[in-house]
DNA sequence: CCAAGGAATGTTAACGGTACCACGACGACC
DNA sequence: GGTCGTCGTGGTACCGTTAACATTCCTTGG
């Protein structure tokens, strides 16, 4: 019937669009891209068409036009499971709503003598790269890459540095309100078990647990600090050292939640019940966190949203090359001390 | 110097490639797509100046110009994170090779009654599906798809059904490989803990142990068997039952690694060693099993290499629309018999 | 009041492929 | 032997968007 040449049918066009506002194509090119010098009068004009068509920019035809590909990398090593797959679907759903194209790479063997060479490969087939820890750590990676002229965000860092772009959640506070929640419900003897040092969210963690003691008038005693590195075999050790005092802790905080379940085990192994005799927490909330049993109390870290965050702040850099201002933003989001089963008071006997 | 009028630079296009070659683009593009009517000579010769050149097709103008997206749906509902993460890398990877744009969704809160809506308005806005379990299983999805005409990929299925093409392992074979690795170690009382009854893998994996144990000549305890549902906790409470008997099994074979993760924390609060005093074993091999302590003795299944299957398999369906000979596939890919700690010869007191 | 110059908008020509049709060559069939 | 398909290939026009340039409009200062 109709002169159905070869378009599929549905899909609405930029020319629908213009036609529709009374202008030509090119205008409602830059409003989309939100470009420059278009009077706000027709800038409105056409977001209303735009709203009453539904449109929707065909993705293929703009990156092929700009010539400007948007493929994203996001590179890892060997993080949790629970976190990699928290990471990508974030990081996915964000490139589908926005029509980038995500790469992905683990550089799990990739030695460090070797790292600014990939980087430098790197940089040169994709548009933006996202790093998690613990890659944004290292100076030889982001560097070669901010040289090459490629935006970087950093996800999860522990802390901001200039000229990289970060999301994250502030852990040194996160840290501080979970010790402040132990110290509330009486618990005086805390054992912590730190993260991996290459990371920065570690130091932060570790210092925000310190300060809330320290806040609270409590010393510090370092026996009751162990080294970990975010391994549940880590976990297992650290624990193993703590219970075995004179004198345990009545709880243990752990940087992240695979230690914790650590922490959980051995206290199972050792006959101690979670949370009466034993209180644990940890940290990120992720799925081991309400796998195991008893459900872990700990700080939610929405890794998705994170993820999904990065992936609009690199196409917003990418896209944007008319002002040629690089910014770099800090961009800090909420944490949640979600409260499940793992706590209760301190059992009276070792008051 | 060079006229670089828009073009980034590197990239090779078709024309080079049809130049090189000295036929048409269009030549070339047949070529490409294996489509159809291309002399073998031309096609070598075709061949030749793309692998010369390293050429590799613009997808951004290849779907422009097809007016065909590529956009593979991955639906998942809440498999387990390890599972989870795998399956997208391997989707990803699949995707980023052919450069087909992957778009994830979550049913987890789909109502049964809404499936039928939900799979129309999936079909109307994609040109493939995967479907891992236990989306895969149900009837009224796939049957809605099919009916709207787009290629459907169940991975990680048990078993094949007409219609609807199929990645994935024997679990049948597998389970009972992994029974017999149990008796050969000299078990005999091996307690199961099955799967969820609405995954025809749950009962392939139980008919495979069942098998092995016939095959052996050893009567099957109903009493050992409990029910679980591929979750942590279910996996605690079948433990549970299992090892409250009289006489407890010597060894537990757990329909997937998490509920097996549950049978070794079980164990070790009820004061039994992994594996001097009780064997146990899982299934998947997903990252869980070498979390944990003692490591999982298990069944790899590659689920990422099956995920990016699908995708191909599913690309070349959807790319081949000249024959409308619909192929549904039952590819079934090998897997494996990991042997790490967590099985042992049975005590000695319990012969 | 007019020239100059920037701001807002329109026009043209790609971006890299593929659908569609045309065309020559070749074999088959009546 | 001529007509008619079929096969293999080339030519052309577009897919939907944006870069680059062209044009129009308005402002502003002398």
């Amino acid at each position: 019937m109709e002169k159905t040449l070869r378009r599929k049918g549905d899909a609405v066009t930029i020319h629908q669009v213009a036609h529709h506002a009374g202008v030509s194509p090119m205008t409602v090119s830059r409003v989309m891209n939100g470009n420059s010098n278009v009077r706000e009068a027709t800038r409105e004009i056409v977001m209303r068409a735009v709203r009453e068509l539904n449109y929707t920019p065909n993705p293929a035809a703009r990156s092929l036009a700009a010539a400007q590909g948007t493929r994203i990398a996001l590179i890892y090593t060997n993080p949790s499971a629970a976190y990699l797959s928290e990471l990508l679907v974030g990081a996915l759903d964000g490139a589908s709503r926005t029509a980038a194209q995500l790469v992905l790479d683990t550089w799990a063997n990739v030695t460090p003598a070797a790292e600014r060479t990939a980087a430098r490969k790197l940089a040169s087939s994709v548009a933006g790269v996202i790093l998690p820890p613990p890659l944004c750590e290292s100076k030889a990676i982001t560097s070669e890459l901010i040289a090459a002229g490629i935006p970087v965000v950093a996800v999860a860092s522990g802390r901001f540095r200039a000229n990289l772009s970060c999301v994250r959640i502030d852990d040194f506070r996160a840290s501080q309100e979970m010790t402040a929640h132990l110290l509330e419900m009486g618990h005086t003897r805390i054992g912590f078990i730190k993260g991996h040092p290459n990371q920065t969210a570690s130091a932060r963690r570790y210092e925000g647990f310190h300060a809330a003691l320290q806040e609270a008038g409590i010393a510090l005693d370092p026996a009751l600090v162990q080294q970990g590195y975010f391994t549940y075999r880590s976990g297992l050790e650290a624990t193993e050292k703590l219970l075995s005092r004179k004198r345990p802790p009545t709880a243990i905080f752990a940087s992240n939640d695979d230690m914790a379940a650590a922490a959980i085990s051995v206290a199972h192994r050792r006959g101690l019940d979670v949370p009466r005799d034993l209180s644990v927490v940890g940290f990120d909330d992720t799925p081991t966190a309400t796998t195991i049993w008893p459900e872990l109390t700990t700080i939610r870290q929405p890794i998705a949203a994170m993820a999904e965050s990065s992936i609009e702040l690199l196409l917003r850099s990418i896209r944007r090359k008319d002002g040629e201002t690089k910014v770099v933003v800090d961009h800090v989001v909420a944490h949640q001390l979600i409260k499940r089963d793992s706590v209760a008071e301190p059992p009276k006997s070792s008051a």
